[in-house]
RNA sequence: GCCCCCAUCGUCUAGUGGACCAGGACGCAGCCCUUUCAAGGCUAAAGCUGGAGUUCGAAUCUCCAUGGGGGCACCA
């Protein structure tokens, strides 16, 4: 089949859902399958859909869909037609659709395709745990497929409880193809006669996406691996219905790190422990930038052969569905790290100094805007997350530092040696119009030979008692923007306190 | 138990019968740079799950085995 091939090169445009449901917290599995939805519309001119799928109502959460919405647009997933945002298939939840699967479950019934059934749910047990014991499949029995229509007709008008199941073909085998795996052939035995509308009148999942996809024109069905298993059912749906098939795209499942089995709820604690996590939310508080993220999740399961550093943009201009691989991928915390400050690298200072200020601010600090841009080049190449400016930059919004008094003492050197080092380096700055990089890295390079020291030593000294902290940025630079009269001050407060010592 | 899917360095992957003594990335190790921490540069180690076939030729096609994953709800 090569008309995924065909329709992925942008000859047609795709119309694509994002179709979660709103019981839990979106985690990375879930931002994949959107985005590559995304690169999909986008790579040919499409459409990117969102439509809640909360037809459980029991297992619906509330704020659970705002926390989607959110996640979406933090990544910067924007989608064209959503239950905010409207669009011409509406409304795009399907608790809001009721009436649109009862239409054409009717239709599918009169066409013989699908029946009311009865069975009270002890019976359905019943029934499985029969069929179990004689070694069958654990599927409905089929009892309500010989009751007359009339009479059916008649229970139902007299309030009776009822479902609709889809009438599957006993005889035979289904082939449905998956763009990754090629033709997937099952045998309708196989099939159970799934529920297509509950008993509290919403559809089953295999009903309401069915419907809806239909009736907003997806051309494209990207989902979960988790689907495989009933995928020939759901081409029979759509067959029974005479609707034409989208081109079905089955996802790979995300594996623990070590690659032996899912993620567990255990997983996730422990990866939380290290700092880690699979929810999009969590990644964000993190400090986590979302260019980061999709670069990262968009590797898994997907492969360059080189250059794998980019952008939405770019993603989007070499997005092809014929390359995503059906293997399951592990998930590596690592590369995370590497794609966020990789992706932090790259900002523009202007945009680094404006993501990371809120760190500052948060932390109760009074952030001058002309110092943060100053502070930004020193600092970018050494965030992972946003979050890692903290340490390396708080102290630039303090009035003072605090060093630990031990810290002022040089390597190899007593606390009597350091001041007397110190005292040294003071004149020396004292003595400067103004402390930079040029000024007065020179005469601080002069005093480290006269002396017969190290670098390490006597810079060591001068960052504890200017920064506070032994990891910082540049000395110098740091000193520059700190100011003469800062500098020189925390330089004598570190001389009293190695005297003291 | 039944059904379905998957299989290249530790991990994510490129590879679509000859251009592959298998390329890139993360991580790891070493070296360089260096003012701490990073970043950057260079180098190394590391792989086609196994077995049968098809073919002049297989990582690539077929079959089997093994391993892994998913599913068997009035959940999605």
């Amino acid at each position: 089949m090569d008309t995924s091939t065909l329709l992925s090169t942008g000859l047609e445009p795709a119309r694509v859902r994002f179709a979660p449901s709103p019981t839990g917290r979106m985690h990375i599995g879930s931002a994949r399958t959107a985005l590559y939805d995304y690169l999909l519309a986008r790579r040919t001119g499409g459409q990117f859909i969102l439509r809640i799928e909360d037809t459980d109502t029991k297992r619906t959460v509330p704020g659970a869909e705002q926390e989607l919405m959110d996640g979406l647009r933090w990544l910067g997933l924007e989608y064209d037609e959503g239950p905010d945002v409207g669009g011409a298939c509406g409304p795009y939840r399907q608790s809001e659709r009721r009436e649109l699967y009862h239409e054409q479950v009717t239709i599918l019934q009169e066409k013989g395709a699908a029946y009311p059934c009865f069975c009270a749910p002890d019976r359905l047990e019943r029934v499985r745990r029969e069929r179990q014991k004689q070694k069958l499949n654990t599927g409905y029995d089929g009892l309500c497929r010989s009751i007359d229509p009339d009479e059916a007709r008649r229970r139902i008008a007299d309030g009776e409880r009822h479902i609709i199941r889809f009438k599957t073909p006993r005889q035979g085998s289904t082939t449905a193809v998956d763009v990754l795996r090629g033709p997937i052939t099952v045998p309708n035995s196989q099939i159970d006669d799934y529920v297509l509308i509950k008993s509290d009148g919403l559809p089953t999942y295999h009903c309401g996406a069915m419907v809806d996809d239909h009736l907003m024109a997806i051309t494209h069905v990207i989902r979960g691996s988790e689907w495989l298993s009933t995928f020939p059912l759901h081409a029979l749906i759509v067959r029974a219905f005479g609707w034409e098939e989208p081109v079905w795209i089955h996802l790979s499942v995300f594996l623990k790190p070590s690659g032996k089995g899912k993620m567990s709820k255990r997983d996730t604690s422990v990866a939380l422990d290290s700092g880690y996590s699979i929810y999009v939310s969590d990644l964000r508080d993190f400090g986590y930038v979302p260019e980061g993220v999709l670069n990262w999740i968009v590797l898994m399961g997907w492969g360059v052969s080189e250059g794998d550093v980019m952008t939405l943009d770019q993603m989007v201009d070499r997005f092809d569905i014929a390359n995503l691989s059906p293997a399951p991928a592990a998930i590596n915390f690592s590369k995370l790290d590497h794609f966020s400050g990789t992706h932090i690298r790259a900002l523009r200072t202007e945009d680094l100094a404006a993501r990371i200020k809120p760190y500052f601010t948060s932390a109760g600090l009074t952030v001058d805007d002309a110092r943060l841009l100053r502070i930004v080049p020193l600092i970018r190449e050494r965030l992972v997350t946003l979050d890692d400016c903290l340490p390396f930059a708080a102290w630039f919004f303090k009035e003072t530092v605090e060093p630990e008094p031990e810290e002022l003492i040089g390597k190899n050197l007593t606390a009597a040696q350091s001041a007397d080092v110190a005292r040294k380096a003071y004149e020396i700055l004292a003595g400067l119009p103004a402390i930079t990089l040029t000024t007065a890295e020179p005469p601080m390079r002069h005093l480290i030979s006269d002396l017969g020291l190290n670098a390490n030593q006597v810079f060591g000294i001068l960052r504890a008692a200017v920064t506070g902290q032994t990891v910082s940025p540049p000395l110098f630079e740091s000193m520059e923007i700190v100011g003469k009269e800062k500098v020189l001050e925390r330089v004598s407060r570190a001389i009293i306190i190695l005297e003291k010592m």
